[in-house]
DNA sequence: ATACGACTTAAACCATGGTTTAAGTCAACA
DNA sequence: TGTTGACTTAAACCATGGTTTAAGTCGTAT
């Protein structure tokens, strides 16, 4: 099995090294082997879970949150139906920001034409003027 | 013209009313007027900015920027081109923020579907051994 | 007159999510 | 053997975006 090195861990999210360690420490990555030397080696599982981490964190999820959810990775089968659950409620939660942002979007849409209209007004009459 | 008082402007929006102290000790509410008790008085004008404030702060503009566009704003028609361009510079932000959102959404959507099958199959093997 | 509720201020406090620093360990190469 | 580079730790530090507290001032209803 192919193990990466936190750099290279680090470098395939685009995140700094420390933002791992912080997460490790926080308990959202369980489970991460070490070499001889203590340093963390990540295997191609860990890595996905890494990926599972940065996703729910993009998505406003509350590292709290997060760990609960590896937590019960960890825990195996037996927390299946509470993880379904959490992912349901997330779905919603992200859904939900989605159209709400999407609302905003429009609202900054109307401004920008709002603008370019007004902008357009004060050319046309510089125009006039300057005939 | 019909003015509201603080708490009435925070229950327009559902935001406490420390929040707009905060807002208007941060140079993004300018021009508020105050009664000769020295209270704030929201016009319908100042109720609006404050809603543009909310918008903006609701689609992660980062408050000094929030700032700069309020300050424009107050300066008038001679900043209409640089709000323009703020705000399709904002637009896109928000547009690449939702793309993002609706990516992770579908992994979201993956482990959900991914949880009900194994569910499932726990289920049928269950019922199975049980005969 | 006084008590009440709504408001005022400045300053302290808080939560979240990291980032930075300092001091040290290890493996490999010159 | 010693120096270099990648890694380790704990603890301090930081930015953002508020919230809370304490002490005080008004205007109105009793």
């Amino acid at each position: 099995m192919k193990y990466s090195s936190i750099s290279e861990a680090a470098a395939v999210y685009g995140i700094p090294e420390s933002t791992i360690r912080y997460y490790e420490k926080k308990g959202l990555l369980p489970l991460i082997e070490r070499d001889q030397a203590g340093r963390r080696l990540f295997s191609e599982r860990q890595l996905a879970l890494l990926g599972a981490v940065i996703c729910l964190k993009n998505t406003h999820m509350p590292i709290s949150k997060i760990k609960q959810y590896m937590e019960w990775i960890v825990e195996g089968d037996s927390t299946l139906e509470r993880r379904l659950e959490m992912m349901q409620r997330h779905r919603q939660a992200v859904h939900d920001e989605i159209s709400l942002m999407t609302q905003y979007l429009s609202g900054i849409e109307e401004k920008i034409e709002r603008y370019t209209k007004q902008i357009q007004e004060i050319k046309n009459g510089e125009e006039v003027r300057s005939r």
